[in-house]
DNA sequence: GATAGTCCTGACCGATCGGTCAGTAGTCAA
DNA sequence: TTGACTACTGACCGATCGGTCAGGACTATC
């Protein structure tokens, strides 16, 4: 593997920030790489250098949403089940709103994603959550959860419409009434 | 308007029947006319010659729900904010569970329905119902009954894996928990 | 048999997509 | 000065998309 120059790092970063944004706005189906390259002003063939094809740079965009994911479940390695569930409700409304933009991403690829091996791990790190965030392995709680995670993903589709503080409790509030409700 | 013969009425809910298994199935963006014709035993440009374009199939495809959806409105209107919650609740699963397939559709279309001008009646429809379901005109219960949508279509993507009772179930437990939580 | 209208189709169009490839400019060590 | 390597690009490819259009097959009417 070549040393990484910094030319590479700083072309390659651009690509990154650039379809992350345009991933965000306008969903991975309806951005193009032209599009890409466009905004990181480069041509076509230059992202095509740099990554292996459009999915390739898909997950590079979504890398820092999955290490903060698996840094999370790491932290939720051997907790009883109440006490992950609990950690894992807060966790995941923080990472919802730090990554809104690249949670609707999700949304718009997870129909096809199976076909991408680029993202087994993903899948099935969203799994490990899913679970926790049941709190039992109850398969309605575990539907609810489901549930819960797919109202999260509709709702930061529409970024900009509301502050980081109102989406956070939103999130708090249906994650809890959901998973959490009085017995 | 030709007085609609039975041939054509019968080429027409062919394409239509044929559009909304495949609509269901792929989602509406992955679904091509060649495939809606194909599927229909017909060609591509029969498709166009009773459809003025792919959105229009999109529009007779969704017409029932649609009808079901006004339906709806139509009898919540004039109750009390609560008892319109509570008869909102209750059908809209029915609606979900009937029309689980289309309703993954509107899912796929959602970023783009505001260039479609077939459907904004039934956006302002959709609309309304949430308001209903908000039970109140707090924000938060809004963007809860909203989360409640988003979660409800979710979950309806992934056809074949619960039967319809289960889903129903699924659909009250969750909607009920998030709205109609215990004081 | 001629005419008109309905239903349908193959051939074609321009646009866009993801992706390939030969080749160019610039840098740097020998 | 030369040769190797990196970063990059324009031109191009095949495939697919939604949509158009002239015309054929069929039927009903006169």
């Amino acid at each position: 593997m070549a040393p990484s120059t910094p030319v590479r790092e700083r072309t390659r970063r651009e690509i990154v920030q650039q379809a992350m944004e345009l991933f965000s706005t306008n969903g991975y189906n309806a951005t193009s790489l032209q599009d890409i390259a466009t905004a990181a002003g480069c041509s076509k063939a230059t992202v095509l250098y740099h990554f292996n094809g459009k999915a390739a740079v898909l997950s590079a965009a979504l890398e820092p949403s999955a290490v903060a994911l698996d840094e999370v479940l790491a932290e939720l390695e051997g907790l009883s089940p109440a006490a992950a569930q609990e950690l894992a409700i807060s966790r995941f409304v923080e990472l919802s709103v730090k990554f809104r933009g690249m949670i609707q991403v999700l949304q718009d690829v997870l129909p096809s994603i199976e076909a991408m091996p680029e993202f087994t791990d993903l899948i099935t790190a969203g799994m490990r959550l899913t679970a926790h965030l049941a709190g039992s392995p109850d398969p309605l709680e575990n539907a609810i959860a489901r549930f819960a995670i797919g109202g999260l993903l509709g709702e930061c589709r529409h970024p900009g419409e509301q502050t980081d503080t109102e989406l956070r409790a939103l999130c708090d509030t249906a994650l809890r009434r959901l998973l959490r409700p009085p017995t």
